[in-house]
DNA sequence: CACTGCAGCGAGAAGTAG
DNA sequence: CTACTTCTCGCTGCAGTG
């Protein structure tokens, strides 16, 4: 979608999402700023003054979501259930001791960074890899590794908008579209439009009685948005057109697979073979 | 209270290194 | 080819809002 039909706005106050004012429907075309400086000054100043403000970005910093208090919710796994049974904590099971969860969840709350956990049902096979924070346990090493990315107060991907780390790039990417106000997911019924295919999903349930004709887990068709503006396509082929005819500078360019990339250099070359100008463009 | 926004995390798919 | 890493997804639950 070329940059002349996103809707620029004055001066926005970086931190307010102002994208609220907008229709659904006008989500996607949001305006991107083009340059965060002006954010990333208002955040420096804004977190130093009034850094314990309910919502601010910036005072869910890391460090302080990892001494997030929300500690207890009543999911908790402790290291001793994990340890005596490879089974999930049953519901049931859950509610007839709740006072004993209770007190373990109190001294979980020394050693676990975060306690949203929730424990996967089913046996488990004889070959654990346990978490030494939380010993939570896993299947397969890798899963391991995986988990122990949510332990490290040090988050790897920061937020270019007001700071916040992530564990993982697609939180980081989902996240970013707050700032925005890319909403890829859109009702078909209403057009109201959503950041993430869940909430797009409950609306759909909830609002029109829709109900996906998905399993449980199942794979939904894949969507490729373009993070620089909405645009969404139904192939990383596709996606890979658009980008590279509507935003040449675009770091997706250079992140694409090699194999991928080798493809539509391939197709794009011999669309514009009727101008071997063009073509020379490209191999640069 | 219903609905939506947001984020943590388990898990599978895809990509890459050795 | 295998092991490992990265990317991406869906599920889940809490918070905010009207």
């Amino acid at each position: 979608m070329p940059r002349a039909f996103l809707v620029k706005r004055r001066t926005p106050p970086p931190i307010v999402r102002t994208w609220d004012e907008l229709p659904d429907e006008e989500r996607a075309d949001t305006y991107i700023p083009d340059s965060i400086d002006c954010i990333l000054q208002y955040v420096t100043e804004d977190s130093l003054s009034n850094s314990s403000s309910a919502g601010d970005p910036v005072g869910d910093s890391p460090e302080r979501a990892s001494s997030d208090s929300s500690l207890c919710n009543g999911s908790i796994t402790t290291p001793t259930n994990l340890h005596q049974c490879g089974d999930a904590l049953s519901p049931e099971a859950e509610g007839s001791s709740q006072e004993n969860a209770e007190e373990q969840a109190l001294d979980l709350k020394r050693s676990v960074v975060r306690s949203k956990m929730k424990v996967t049902t089913g046996t488990l096979s004889e070959d654990i890899y346990s978490c030494d924070i939380c010993g939570k346990g896993f299947r397969l090493q890798r899963m391991l590794n995986r988990h122990l990315k949510c332990h490290n107060q040090v988050k790897r991907h920061l937020c270019t908008f007001c700071g916040k780390g992530f564990n993982d790039t697609f939180d980081l990417k989902r996240h970013v579209r707050t700032h925005t106000g890319i909403r890829p997911y859109k009702c078909d019924i209403c057009n109201k439009a959503f950041t993430q295919r869940c909430s797009l999903e409950s609306h759909l349930k909830k609002i029109h009685g829709v109900q996906q004709g998905y399993a449980y887990k199942q794979r939904r068709d894949k969507l490729f948005v373009c993070e620089e503006c909405g645009y969404t396509g139904p192939s990383q082929e596709d996606l890979y057109l658009h980008v590279y005819n509507s935003h040449p500078g675009s770091a997706f360019l250079k992140k694409t697979t090699k194999k991928l990339a080798a493809l539509l250099q391939h197709k794009i070359t011999s669309v514009l073979q009727v101008s071997p100008t063009n073509e020379e463009e490209i191999k640069q």
